[in-house]
DNA sequence: CTAATATGTGGTAACGTTACCGTGACAGCG
DNA sequence: CGCTGTCACGGTAACGTTACCACATATTAG
């Protein structure tokens, strides 16, 4: 139950070491030699042995992706993009959901370092700092993705929320809307701020009077979505578009606006940052700045096969340009047809 | 850059031995041996070597998960059951999407026996026979979530499909519907197969007469959903409701009858089987036969557990009851509250 | 009081692979 | 001819842990 490199080489007639040079392509070996044993290896159905393997070159070809939910979409299409660019580079992930837990993600963590991980891709929450010093600590490469924290330096990929920000509040304005309140995230989230940046540029630019009672912060979720509309509606004048954060805040939005009878886009028209295209019954309804997930998820696993092929190298932050989807809820002659 | 086993024992003066079996519970160890060690840890920073101890022991505390899609909200539901069980028992998993692909499900398999995981739960296609015949021959325990196999003899956790299609469709019959259009899932996959077994059911226990030009096979996905709408809808006298297999299905369901101008409930009634709710833009709405998928993922990794326990127990399969939601697409008064 | 069992500890040897160093053989070059 | 360099392979010794066996001492049973 389990044939070893060693029985290969018996019967190859060779050495252990050139068994596994010929597999692992290091090292010179003949094309002959070559030959004979991967005929070996065919006929005895040896599968390497990984485990030893890793023990002695110190390297587990093994990566982790810590999010925080694996249920949310956004996270799901970034985890598709880590594997696939990891399984492509003949790496293994193990994928951890914090849920925004510090116990959790410190128990995931503890059980990654004695796995001896090569690195990971962490999606960090606001608490992580503590948790991403300790890998720096022990000199465990690791790559942001969607935020910054701040306090570690690490490469990092994200999507450019000021500027996507910037534009729905801008279509939100050329389409005739002056008041627009503004959901955004938890203030201690990098992305919350930035949108509310690029929000507060488009107001700007379009000599719109800032009123800082529309603008909310609380956390990325479907219920902060709800109570911020119903606070926002009680402002007065009330507003006549509203600007979700992310994808949950939405929903949120829209559970709450459908509550009061209030109809998108006829009596309030609203924008949100993420895509929720895929899930959307009935069809794509939003107008959004769309995030490139997958490839924030590719670029984060390059980041991360850079770093681990050159340790000294300068550390990158790439954003990503987000793609402004006009659809129906602003209240413009929106597609709705349906993509593919 | 890595304290040893043995560094701890010097330090707590007992033998490396002493330490492990400290650590791990084995064996009999005096507390205050035990105290020893474990101060000696703290303050070492011992992180043990999972790879040294996997080789060792020859278990990896490594699992995986095998799915044909992790951006589908259903799979990731089901992969936080049994990703949680798993942790709670101390086994990492691995998660990997076959996309419905041979060619990366197989790719995926070498990868993980070189990495002698110590089991897996799959959702397996319909041409995963070959493949998971290939673990069998391994001895490689693996548990079936959500389809059976034929001619693969293994532990399996399914929803009840023929009891919620059952469900559904009676429900369809009680609230006035009498030509009711089945799309359903590929032929060769079981639960297509139980779903409209249970719609027969229901059709026969109402006496209603069977039009096998109502039931069509497709694949699970929304384009499949359009397509077969558009068909039914051609029928004559049309169909006043739909039965979709599963949740893309029902997707593709809405946008077709949008296209041809028709409303839900008012025009045609729909069912589907699957719970979409959370990414139901709008709010809920779908009337369904929802599965307990957190619930499936978690048997699952039970079952596993259980079998890798203890591996000569006899096999089980485990049927999980679905719960029939009313909501507003069937046509009657249907809650449209949104659950907390 | 002897025998049997539980408790606490250690020595030695693997687990299967690769890092490191070494040895020829042969080609090219001045 | 000697010198250097690339190719093709092998021997030995780890990597860090635990399985297996051994051996005390303490406790209990018959």
């Amino acid at each position: 139950m389990g044939i070893t490199l060693r029985e290969v080489a018996v019967r190859a007639g060779v050495s252990p070491i050139t068994v596994s040079r010929a597999l692992n392509n290091t090292g010179h070996v003949s094309t002959e030699t070559r030959q004979r044993v991967s005929v070996a290896v065919a006929e005895l159905n040896y599968v390497p042995n990984a485990v030893a393997s890793s023990l002695r070159s110190n390297r587990t070809q093994l990566l982790a992706l810590l999010l925080t939910d694996v249920t949310n979409p956004f996270w799901t299409t970034v985890a598709r993009g880590v594997e696939d660019g990891a399984m492509e580079a003949g790496y293994g992930v193990i994928l951890c959901n914090t849920d925004e837990d510090q116990v959790k993600e410190a128990r995931y963590l503890d059980l990654l370092l004695r796995r001896r991980i090569d690195g990971l891709v962490v999606a960090p929450t606001t608490e992580s700092t503590e948790v991403l010093q300790h890998l720096m600590r022990r000199s465990v490469p690791f790559v942001l993705v969607d935020r910054l924290v701040s306090g570690v330096a690490a490469d990092s990929v994200r999507g450019d929320s000021r500027g996507g920000a910037y534009d729905l509040t801008m279509h939100l304005l050329q389409t005739g809307h002056k008041r627009i309140g503004m959901i955004s995230g938890p203030p201690t989230v990098s992305t919350a701020e930035e949108r509310v940046m690029g929000y507060l540029d488009a107001l700007r630019e379009g000599d719109i009077p800032i009123d800082v009672d529309l603008i909310c912060y609380g956390p990325y979720r479907e219920g902060w979505g709800r109570e911020a509309t119903l606070k926002l509606l009680s402002r007065q004048p009330r507003p006549d578009a509203l600007f979700a954060a992310n994808n949950f805040i939405a929903l949120g939005v829209l559970e709450a606006l459908s509550t009061q009878c209030l109809r998108v886009p006829e009596d309030i028209a609203l924008v949100c940052f993420d895509d929720a295209t895929r899930f959307a019954v009935g069809g794509p309804f939003l107008t959004t700045a769309a995030q490139p997930a997958a490839e924030m998820g590719r670029v984060a696993m390059r980041l991360l096969l850079d770093r681990l092929a050159d340790p000294g190298r300068d550390l990158q932050d790439i954003v990503l340009p987000t793609e402004l989807v006009v659809r129906a809820s602003c209240g413009c002659k929106g597609s709705t047809e349906y993509p593919n």
